[in-house]
DNA sequence: CTGAAAGCGCTTACAG
DNA sequence: CTGAAAGCGCTTACAG
């Protein structure tokens, strides 16, 4: 590697002053045309690379933007990731990304990193128990924050996440409008903002069409297709023998789909099953499955154009911004008929 | 937000140096443990953030490592990926992350905000026609390479890679061994290294085992499970009327499956179904996917490990890290009996 | 064991 | 339209 190009080595080979290199490279009007041309042709044929960090030592500004979600190995997340990506690069603005796992102490070492950077703001969709001072830590700083898919209660953060409680409900009444009474809600927590929320949608679904509620009905699980597999022997040995499943998503709808495939039955026949979220996978999955479509691409979306907006120092006034879901019906849910 | 902390406000408020606050806040044995204790305390108080920008303009260190992939939400590059992190992780590196699409362009940019950062190095899947000179532009620029997944020719820069032959041999071998004469190869290019040798390990097998190679057989295509989701029809509709495919991945095998379904096949029964990868998702799958673990930790793991090694001054002679890959037999092939 | 001073590579008033 | 100089917040010889 040869020797370090700097601006001072641009201005000292063309005898201009660093000042002037600093204007020309970032196009501006106060550099004469040919002094700019002369510049930029230098620097790059000299192979300069410009600084960002001593730019943004002097600016405070460096480019950066940080995301955190739960598992970026999760479809439901890199499908939100990559509408924020794609946004951020329009954008030219670099982000680092990282996992939390639903630990606090993972994430809040990611936000101290982020600050320790400079990042310009975060993204983040909080891990399970994060707490307003951790929120805060990062709004002290100067580093805006946007939520995504999960609410922090009691906090004026903005929120960009689907309708929880008014898309299950859409999954439910479908499966209510099929003829099916006995339905079991598989996967999830009551640990999160959505885990809580869907599981009174589908409540105050079966209780408007007035089907009584057994909380036995339920078993909470992982969010994947893994726990979805692993439900299936359990929801198949239910002694109230439920006709559908209500799932927490699509992951746990297809994982359960293949279980009761291996215990010799037939999903979208034998029993209904509906998923949550509409991945790019829910289509192809066979059955195809029906689901309910949340977004995940307008949630990516919005999330990054209001940070960029408020970066950009314009002021939001609302806090929360729900997605209105929508019902995707295919394959995997029938018409109830006896078993 | 309050005025800016920094080492001179911990500096001024106690009475000592900015030099012995850095030296302190960095365990340097150089300061006394009263005076380290009392600086500490202050930062903590003080709510002191690290500004990492300036210390790296001023070492040329940033703590900063690069990884691009082709996908991120692809589950293959997903593990290697998670192998990555946890490594990174333990040695407090953070890196920074960026999927190119196979676009060289997206991919030089990339590396060019990487060099404009300080990253100490990039971890990468190279792009389909990554030219020579792009890797050179990191090397000469301080920054080590460390290729993953595929290599670049005629450039010598640490590769890690499972034996994409050998690995494709095991499952074209498995299916012959089990009667299967009539043998498809599904999805894939030809404009990768691992395209080209998976393609030659699957005629190189049928060879040995005196079969007639009929490039009519090869279906190229995505490597998605839309994309085998795709082929299924073409697969069934092929005059030769093949009885089992070697599936270029995973995620193209269950894409595949599920196709074959569609059409009212059996996949396992009626069709036998290699794939490869062994995602985690393999096992799950309906029927479980016989499949060739194709070592995604192991490569993520040691590519990291590579690249703390060389920024931490030693020196690896070789340059093409071969994973021996393993076959995992399943639900989805089976003895060949007559359709 | 601690401090004064220079310097990492930019950008930004300010002067001309 | 261009230049000289200060300063962003650290770390690192060097001196004491």
């Amino acid at each position: 590697m040869a020797q370090k190009i700097k601006l001072s080595t641009i201005a000292e080979s063309l005898g201009v002053s660093t000042a002037t290199v600093s204007l020309a490279l970032r196009d501006s009007p106060l550099v004469a045309d040919r002094t700019r041309e002369k510049i930029k042709d230098q620097a790059r044929a000299l192979g300069y690379i410009y600084n960002r960090r001593a730019a943004s030592l002097r600016t405070s500004r460096s480019g950066i933007i940080g995301v955190v979600v739960h598992d970026i190995m999760n479809p439901f997340y890199a499908e939100i990731l990559r509408a924020i990506e794609s946004e951020l690069d329009r954008n030219r603005q670099t982000f680092i990304l990282s996992n939390h796992y639903d630990s606090v102490e993972k994430q809040r070492t990611f936000l101290e990193t982020l600050l320790q950077l400079g990042s310009d703001g975060v993204i983040m969709s909080p891990a399970i128990g994060t707490p307003r001072d951790d929120l805060l830590l990062a709004e002290n700083n100067g580093m805006p924050t946007i939520l995504i898919a999960r609410s922090v209660p009691d906090i004026d953060v903005p929120t960009f996440r689907g309708d929880d409680a008014y898309g299950i409900a859409l999954a439910t009444n479908h499966l209510i409008g099929l003829g099916h009474r006995v339905i079991a809600m598989i996967g999830g927590t009551d640990q999160t903002s959505t885990g809580r929320d869907r599981y009174q949608g589908y409540v105050d679904a079966l209780k408007k069409a007035g089907i009584e509620v057994d909380p036995a009905l339920r078993i909470p699980g992982p969010r994947t297709k893994q726990g979805g597999f692993e439900a299936a022997v359990n929801f198949l040995s239910m002694p109230q023998k439920p006709t559908a499943a209500v799932c927490w998503n699509d992951l746990v709808a297809i994982g359960l789909m293949n279980g009761i495939q291996r215990a010799g039955l037939v999903p979208g026949r034998d029993i209904s099953v509906t998923g949550y979220d509409d991945l790019e996978e829910a289509s192809i999955a066979t059955p195809a499955l029906t689901t309910v479509w949340n977004g995940q691409s307008e949630v990516g979306r919005m999330a990054a154009r209001a940070l960029l907006d408020k970066l950009a120092g314009s002021h939001a006034e609302d806090y929360l911004h729900l997605i209105k879901p929508e019902m995707r019906i295919r394959q995997s849910t029938a018409p109830l008929h006896p078993r």
